[in-house]
Parts: structure tokens; sequence; C-alpha cells
DNA sequence: ATCTGCGGGACAAAAAATGACCAGCCACAG
DNA sequence: CTGTGGCTGGTCATTTTTTGTCCCGCAGAT
């Protein structure tokens, strides 16, 4: 297998780029059916005419077909794109990324998605489909599972499939709210996820970004009580991970704060803790919900994000070693072997 | 493998044409090199200036070298060539061929390379060198090797490697001589073998289209006796196949003859034997040399043939259940099976 | 009714592939 | 020693393919 790839990338090197533009179409396709050849050669950063080509060859094969409204994929192209997907991870190397991965960060299991999402939106969404795969091969009857806000675990909620039948299980948000846009809220998420597959959720109006004292008071109301001690027996947590500074600067901190933080050396947070390059926690956000202490008591922590720019994050907060899985992509992936590799010379 | 064949096919169907053009540069390249591009482009009857590009790209790729007296292959090159031609094979669905016709033939092993001898004369070179292969896998220290005449087992002689150790082995000719050129007579090739292998030979001075009185007068001669007798104890056989027409043309036969030993069912020829359709002998030349009832005691009774022409002489030869090994090419792989199809139905 | 985004047609410009030469070089045969 | 033939590499006009752009009519949404 990998030396066919080899081969053919010796032999053929112009025909692989092909291959991988139009899995590249297919996957957009496949995302944002049905579509037009224009907004796909606006996102795909393509002209437009080209697009119509690989459109035409693609129709051609029975890969895809038009109506009115666009394009859309057929029940070959449908099928296709999976093995598809596979195949592209076998040309990039990725396999062998996930388990170089999996062996030095200590993981369970590594998913590594084809794509860098600071420059493709769309690898968000295939991280989240991921993810999403991987939460209902892990949830048991009777899990709870507990959810962090943000874009990436947004996009797990949005790769959920809509389930016809009940799940016997309870989604919770991990944490309080933070920010403004309610679409990343935990509880938003938690809920979204919760009713696609037709589950329970429970609520925690809480702010993230509170005082010490105000958790006191607010842990004295029965009703948060008890939603606080049903996060904290969560047996699934999917979290988020996100650059010190930025979270720093969407909690509300002051620019000393955060530039002191970073002094410290933040680099990445999760779940309200900052961690350190070596994984040690640099300050820790004492709200209400999971908290560091609790997670060996839960089964699968999945860690979601990607992008080159999160890379030292990710490596921050996975070097804690509380973690179970991790989804990200290859830019990610790529450059979290980059700064290993650099940090042990 | 074969899902990832047919994927490559609906997803970039171009991919295989290029590479298999490719692929065919560089096996000309490998037999005749160093060769330049305008002979090249005439013996693969393209363009000068499109094997020009291919020319490029692969140097581009350190596949090829060129000096001033041609192109040739680099070591990479070498290597590579090995596994596209494998690959080749795959894509072609040359592997499933062979199996199909050994267990449909009820050989012990088939070989099928790629192309049709008939379009491109150097397939037979192809042959020749899986023939050799062949051999020097089974070839034991003490084996006598037997060969008989004819252009492809011709190629068999040129594709054995220069050894530069001696082998313990006997190469003798299977029959006597026929015909002019002596570079296809068995006596030459079982000497260029031998030669080849640093081991040794036994010429057999004999016409192979004698009278039967002349056989018995010449069997007396105890030289003659003797090389006969080795040649029946040989242990590998490597013999042609040829249409019975001609072969009978070519061993002088006057038309009625001909016409006679056809009408009486004759289609293939192998080592002085008439084979109708179904395996039976129609004629046998009582000449000196390996004769069918020898063939039992010959572990590797080894048939190199190929064309589309040759097919149904192929067919008939091999149904007579003596044969061990076939080794034949595509084109007329491709017409065996259909024969056998449309003779069943 | 208007507006937006769709497929499909059309066409010129740009780029790439191709065919056809020529010059200079080297090896080899006579 | 010289002519001959085959080789590479350069060049250029021509053909073919690819690409960028615009327009049109249409269907569904507003």
């Amino acid at each position: 297998m990998r030396d066919i790839i080899t081969l053919q990338q010796k032999i053929a090197p112009e025909l692989i780029e092909l291959l991988e533009r139009r899995y590249t179409i297919l996957r957009h396709v496949s995302h944002s059916q049905p579509v037009g050849r224009r907004s796909l050669a606006n996102s795909l950063k393509l002209g437009e005419r080209i697009v119509r080509t690989e459109l035409d060859f693609l129709k051609e094969q029975g890969l895809l077909e038009s109506n009115m409204s666009g394009v859309k994929l057929t029940a070959e192209g449908e099928y296709l794109i999976h093995q598809l997907s596979d195949f592209v991870k076998h040309l990039r190397g990725i396999h062998e990324m996930e388990t170089r991965l999996r062996e030095r960060l200590g993981l369970g299991h590594v998913v590594v998605v084809p794509g860098n999402s600071d420059e493709d939106e769309l690898v968000k969404k295939e991280m989240g489909r991921a993810a999403a795969r991987y939460l209902l091969e892990v949830m048991r009857g009777g899990s709870i599972i507990a959810v962090t806000g943000g874009t990436t675990v947004g996009e797990v909620a949005n790769a959920v499939p809509v389930s016809h039948y009940p799940h016997n299980v309870l989604v919770v948000p991990a944490r309080g709210g933070l920010g403004e846009e309610v679409e990343i809220q935990a509880n938003t998420i938690a809920a979204k996820i919760a009713k696609k597959l037709m589950a329970s959720y429970r609520l925690l109006h809480v702010p993230d970004n509170i005082a010490e004292d105000a958790v006191k008071s607010l842990s004295k109301d029965p009703h948060i009580r008890e939603i606080t001690r049903t996060i904290k027996s969560a047996d699934i947590l999917i979290h988020g991970i996100g650059n010190a500074q930025e979270l720093s600067v969407s909690r509300g901190d002051s620019p000393e704060e955060t530039r002191q933080l970073i002094r410290a050396g933040a680099v990445g947070e999760a779940f309200g803790h900052y961690f350190a390059r070596d994984g040690t926690i640099v300050k820790t956000i004492h709200s209400l919900g999971v908290r560091l202490s609790d997670l060996k008591h839960i089964n699968h922590v999945i860690g979601v994000a990607g992008g080159r720019r999160k890379a030292g994050a990710i490596l921050a907060v996975v070097s804690n070693r509380h973690e179970t899985v991790l989804v990200t992509d290859e830019g990610a992936g790529r450059a979290i072997l980059e700064q290993m590799d650099g940090g042990e010379r």
C-alpha cells in the first residue's frame, strides 16, 4: 500500500494532485449540497471555469448530479467519498501521523483529518464528523456526556446524526457560559446534541468567568448543586482547546492580566484551565463544572481542536496526560510533531 | 488493492493511461538502453516530441539519465520498473487472469506478461525474462535442462542473466535442428544458456525433419545414442509452441501434406508433436530427442508462447495435460479464455 | 414583481502540447 | 583520418487544451 503510493507519486505526481483536487471538490459538495459551481469556486479558491470542468467530469462519472438548485452527490458519490477519504489519508501519510502522535503523546486514540482548519473552514466540520463518529461508538446506555463550548465542539454537535429512536443518555454542559454568541455556548451545544440523539439534557445557567465568592454562594442553590454533581459524574467529556492568550481575552481579562498569564507560561486552555508547554497547570478558573481532578473518573476525555495556529495549545493541554482521545487536523498534527522534534534537540 | 484501483479508475481515469504510457517507455528503455528518443518514438509509435516530454519528465524524476549515446535507466528507475510491472499487472487484472488460466487449464503455474507479442516485439522479450526467472528458480544442482528452438525460446536464452560462478547443470537441445536461422536453433539456444550460466552443454547434430529409417540408422551411432539418453533424462524442459500450419510449412512439408494435417485437426505444435484442439495427438515427427511419453518423467515442463495469433495453438498443446508451467502474454491469455468460454456453450 | 443563485452556452485570451527543424557532439566504421 | 549516423538540446510556428469572463433564461425565495 505504502509502496504503491510512493510509486505513483514518483511516476505520475500530477495525477495525485488531480485526485486530491477532485476529492476536495467532492468533500465540499458533500458538506454543502446542493451547491452551485460559483459558490464552490469561491470557497475552493479556484477559478469558476476549472471547477466547472471538474464538475462536468464528476457528473460524467456518475458521482454528482445536478438539478436546478445546484449539484449534489449521487449514491455512488456518497459511497466513493468514504473510500477516497481513506485513500487521501494514505496519500498524505496521515495514518502514520496518527500512530506517531498516539505513541509520542501517550494517548489512547488519535484521529487526524486531512487539511488545515486555519485555511479551510470545512476541515473543522470534518473534525466534528470524526469526533461525532467516535462519540457514537463509545457512547453506551446511561452515559453522561459533558461538552464544552467553542466553534469546534459546535461542529461536533452539527455532525451528530439525527436519530429516529431515543438514546438513553444525558448531555450536559461541562462548564458555564462564556462570551456572547449563543451558538457556541456549552449549553446550546449540549442541547443540540441531546435533541439530535433524542436524549435528555440539563443546563448550567452560570457564567464561566465568575468571582470565587460568587461560586460559593451559587453552589448553595440546590438546583445548581445537583446539576454540578451530575456533570462531575460524566463518563464522556468532549472539549475544545484554545490558545491561552485568545481565551484570556475572550474571558474579558484586562490586557495586564493576559500579559501576566502568558508570562507565567500559559499556552493552551481547556475547560477553564490554563496549561504550560509541559502540561503543568498555570491557572485554574474556579467556576462550576468539570475540573482537572474529575478527569480521572471520566472514561473518555476527547479533545477536539485543529489548525496550525493551535498546535502549541494542543500540545500543552495533552501533555497533562489526562486526555484519552485527540481529534485534530493535518495542519496541527504536523506542527505538533515538528514542535516535539524541535523541543527534544 | 483491487478497490483502490477501481477507485482511481473512477476518480482519475487519465491516471492509468499516463501511467501505462510511462511504464511502456521505461520498459522500452530498459530493453534497449542506451537508446535515443527518435528510435524510441519510432518503436512506440508516438510523436517524437511527446516522447521527449516524457523523457524529460522521467529524467526530472531521477528515473532516467542521458549521456551522449542515449538515455538509460538509473538504479532507481531499474528498481521502480519492477514494482511498476507488478502494478500494471494489477491494473489490467492480469493476476486474476493468471489464476483463472491456471485453474481452467489445470496447470501448476501460469505467468502472463502484459501486452501482445503480435503487436509489440518487446513483449516476447518480457516473456523470455519471465521464463528465465522461473528457470533460475526451479533449477537445481545436477539439473538437465532441455530446450527447443524458436524465437520465443531464443528470448529466454537472451534473458538468462550471465553468471559469474559456474552452475552445475547441463543444457541440451530437446530436439534436432529445424530451418535455416542459426540463432533460433535448439543447439544454439542450449549453448547460449549454458555459456551464460557457466554450465556445460551437449549438441544434437540431427535434423528434426528426418525420414524414419534414417532415425533408426542414426540411433546406432554411440555418440547420438548417449546424447539422446541424456535428453530423455532431463528434469526441466523449456519449449515453444507453434501454429500447426506455420510449423508444417517451415518443416518443408508440401502444401498437400500441410492441408491434410490441418484437415486432421492439427492446431498446435510442440517438440515435434501436432495437437488437436482437445489436446489429442494428430501426428508425431519421429525424430530423435524428447517425445511426449518422456514428459511424465520431467518435473518442469515449461511452455513459452504468446500473441493472440497463437492462442489456439497454445490451448491445443496445454490441453494434453502434460504441461506444468505456461508462460504467455496478455493477448494470448485473453484469447484463450475467450475460446474456452466460447467452446463451452 | 424583484432579486438571487442556479446551470449552461459562448468566446476570446492564455497556456500547454505537439510537430518539425537545425546545430553541435560523439562514436564508430571504412 | 574522415564521413556517417545517431544522439542531445535548442528553437519556433502551429494546433489543441485550458482557463477566465460574461451573458442568458430560469426557478425559487423574498
